[in-house]
DNA sequence: CGACACATGTAACACGTTACATGATTTG
DNA sequence: CAAATCATGTAACGTGTTACATGTGTCG
């Protein structure tokens, strides 16, 4: 839901039209983003279609084809901006899935599958890095390299968590297996 | 594609039919993960026309539909373990957008944004280590919530670095302007 | 004019979700 | 038998991607 909401953001500065939005969206973004512009019609089609916001029907001047955010649009928008997104279940996470699968399979190795993609993490964390450094200047591609750089941080301490239960797995005795627990169905309420 | 190749890796260890498949896709990932059935069949009616999977069309013996992994799909599967994704353009993060749309916009609060995100993870990432206490004879499960509260801490950090970003963007003088930078086309190159 | 950039769209597909429909098997 | 559970599917929708089609305006 982030574009149709950014979208509707950019919408509450005036009215704009597809291309306009889709170019604010990556310069708000530092370009690191990229908006498909296909996606930006068919989002604006929904969005007047919710009536979060109007279109002035080819106002004969010009091939561009204005978007005014309307006033439910503006409480959508308020309420976007005010209210974290359901987390209580997480996302699933492809890394995570692989080594589980991995973990399950005993002719594959483990270690081989973290091993690549330590490697390839630590070699993008650098990527990153150096693009942040040469261009200072840039305060919303600094933001979002930023989040970039501490999300694959993340990942790479996960990996370390990963060997270090693994070792006291191996170490501990077999254990009394996980015995099969009542199926309990996980998740984590919490009022937003 | 996790669920995609989640299926495959499980068929991996002998033929399995539908319902089986979301039992230990969710076993596996501790339950913290569920997986919703009509994707299940879907999937496999699609790695089936991919030739990654066989069907044994209904044999008889009661409504089950046992599905073998093919050669093409061992191949597939190994390929998957091996193989980072490519994150050389990385995903669109949601809270990101939320604070750079709320930046762009001056009548509202980044702060309060960041204030009620702020507070909404920390109580999450408490939940979670609850949840882990209780049952650490779980290895699978434990890895799950490592993995979310490493994910979690990334963006309290984030949130931290935001903050400090904007502290000193503010006491620097306006500065010379971002300087509408050449448009350039940023994306990490990277082999895998 | 012809090429190029601007601007709007549509079609087809993948993946994911929710909801509904339909049998078969077990069990009270 | 009736109800619950197991098991397989389908339909509709949202979001996202790639690719294609179609106009319009400008400029060498």
């Amino acid at each position: 839901m982030s574009v149709r909401h950014a979208l509707l953001g950019l919408l509450s500065e005036g009215p704009k039209y597809g291309l306009q939005l889709r170019e604010e969206f990556e310069a708000t973004t530092g370009e690191v983003w990229p908006l498909n512009i296909g996606q930006v019609y068919t989002t604006l089609q929904r969005l007047e279609r919710d009536g979060l916001v109007e279109s002035d029907d080819h106002g004969a001047d010009g091939p561009q084809k204005g978007f005014r955010i309307t006033q439910d649009g503006t409480e959508e928008l308020a309420k976007w901006l005010s209210t974290p997104p359901d987390l209580s279940l997480p996302p699933r996470d492809e890394l995570v899935i692989k080594v589980l699968v991995a973990l399950r399979l005993p002719h594959t190795s483990v270690h081989d599958v973290m091993q690549v993609h330590r490697r390839y993490l630590v070699e993008l964390m650098q990527q990153w890095t150096r693009i942040r450094e040469e261009a200072q200047a840039d305060l919303n591609l600094a933001l979002v390299i930023d989040a970039e750089l501490f999300r694959l941080d993340a990942v790479l301490r996960w990996l370390d968590a990963v060997g270090t239960r693994l070792k006291q797995a191996a170490a501990e005795p077999p254990g009394p297996a996980p015995a099969a627990l009542p199926r309990l169905r996980r998740r984590v309420g919490l009022r937003r």
